[in-house]
DNA sequence: AATGAATGAGTGTTCATTCAT
DNA sequence: AATGAATGAACACTCATTCAT
């Protein structure tokens, strides 16, 4: 990803090539202090914070917050794809600056860490509310993209296997959209398989 | 373990012989039905539902979850262990009626299926509340050995290398008791390059 | 006071001649260890404390306590009447120990240390419930007379004028009976005119 | 004190000349309200009645209440002021409208009124919440003095003793700071003393 | 007769959301 | 457009009272 969209703006898919309608000075400035607020209040003490810790912290009113997130999805979604478009534009620049097998190691951590501010976010996404419907869809076109190119390149220098599936991978790491439990599709047995396959590798069956 | 503590017993251990001290049959009963009803609720809203959602299924009064739980923390703690004991208790029973790659692979995949329950309950361990404190360590106490033993198995039969470390396999599924962002020992990196093993298994470096 | 009711007997007003009907002796020791914590409980916390205060100092079941009390104002009234005796018959004593001002202005300290104890018991008193009906006249038919002997030796003396009202004079000191607010029939302004009677004794008008 | 603080600024000592800092007219008609609100209230069913009789009776709802006064002895205590001055104010005016001793037994007779409102108070009073650490002090602050210059009138006219002491005929009256029994300074036994002085006055010994 | 477990209405309090300023 | 006061539904928790043991 070269730029991402600018995600400052509230409760909105950015279209690339829409012109700006005139967004004012000061609500952007309100916006962008409630995103950066929101992002630490919920990492601090999860999505289910109170509001007030969130528009005190952005220095705003109440009124604000919701004039620009009028449902309290808007803002966590807002946030969402705002934190998904910086993990996602590490990937390319990871591997510019380092070998196929290194890139990926390290993409991977940085992926962990972005899932580990997650915690408590599963809930929400699966609380049926539509807010949030086009979240795991969002997260899914950022990141398999991003990792299929460093799996890609990988594979390509002979350093893994090329049949791997990268979304069955970021699930591994994440288990944020699906939980482990519910989903019927395989995806738990085939990662446990990996990894059982991770503990064979080094013995004389390998 | 043989066959588990009874674990019906609120927020208490159970000593095998220990003639049960006189619980009057109808204070057993609700704690039983509370225990059912929680684990239920937990799994399916979380530990922070409403408590009126717990009695309601349970069918009791609100005053009698507080008799016996007088914390919620109390209640959460308890459902907690009861649902470790029953999944640790599957382990044995596996290796018993399976090949030990089956049987490791089936039980890893149980224990995935509790994880998955489990959602929600990261936040509360962490929350720095006192009535948590043992939880960890009972967690451990429990599947460390429990898949120790099926790793053990594996490796005698040449299917696994013999170095695994069970407590950093099942934090790689969990991912319950420590969040992968706050460790500083290597853990997630451990289990990234497990993954990564696992994708190189079978490549013709392997 | 010579031996005055039972109080002992739950929420009934003592009819000299009528035979005891068989208390049993468990159940008379019950009552008594209610009455005695509910005196302390009440003194300490107000006549609003816990029903649990109570039967846990009492060393009984809360069935126990409705079996006696069915009411919680059959158990105040109770406690109430115990202590309105016990005050009551500390008038004859004193005047037989000391001269008639000396005893008066004792027991007037007496009564006033009863009263102290009653803080909170007005609102019950005045709450409607029929319940407690019954008690300012009980009040006013033990402590009535019981001041009456001691102004009228006082009198007789010449230590005192002959038409003091001990009724007022109870008032004035306990306004437990009747808030000084409401009442319309001049108790208060006779008794503020008889503190300013004080105020003056010993001006050049007295 | 000449017209009294405007206590309907919440639990806050009002600087005459202070320009108000900008409070909104609809939080303030808030104030007013539950003021006058949680004073019948109080008087009706005393300082435990339910905060939302209050809010029922103010027309707020309830987290108005919790804004203005998040601690309950906020209210009580800002109720309390209100009042203390209301009373306090009355004393110059009837000073100047009556004869000594008619002043001084009006205002008595009003400050009883005032005490008969606050039965129920003293065990808050006593209930060692520092938010009531200063009312005590506030109420002789605000009385002491009152009572101070009507009875030196008095006693300018020969109409009463010049050496008694407001403080404790306040305290005779009200027992409402300090409870009667507990008292080891002789408050008490000096007060039935004067009460007895009044008894005497008139008789032969006079 | 005594016990203490169960009930559930009642209450304080919080907090998302609306709306007057 | 921003503010922050008001609202009131929702929730945890207590405790008087009943009733199974």
């Amino acid at each position: 990803m070269n730029d991402g969209p600018t995600t400052g703006e509230a409760a909105e898919e950015a279209t690339e090539e829409r012109p700006r309608q005139p967004v004012r000075a000061d609500a952007q400035r309100s916006i962008d202090a409630l995103l950066a607020a929101a992002g630490e209040v919920f990492s601090a003490s999860g999505v289910d914070a109170p509001v007030r810790q969130i528009t005190a912290r952005a220095g705003v009113g109440a009124g604000t917050l919701y004039r620009h997130f009028p449902q309290r999805s808007d803002l966590i979604a807002a946030v969402f794809r705002k934190e998904v478009d910086a993990c996602a534009a590490a990937a390319p620049a990871l591997a510019a600056e380092h070998e196929p097998v290194e890139a990926l190691t390290r993409w991977l951590q940085r992926f962990a860490g972005f899932i580990a501010t997650k915690r408590g976010l599963s809930a929400a996404l699966h609380s049926g509310d539509p807010a949030y419907d086009s979240l795991p869809s969002y997260f899914q076109r950022r990141f398999e993209p991003a990792l299929g190119e460093l799996l890609d390149s990988a594979a390509k220098a002979g350093e893994a296997r090329s049949d791997a599936n990268p979304w069955d991978l970021l699930r591994a790491i994440g288990n944020l959209t699906v939980p482990v439990g519910d989903d019927n599709d395989g995806h738990t047995q085939r990662m446990i398989a990996l990894l059982v396959d991770g503990l064979r590798y080094g013995t004389s069956n390998s």
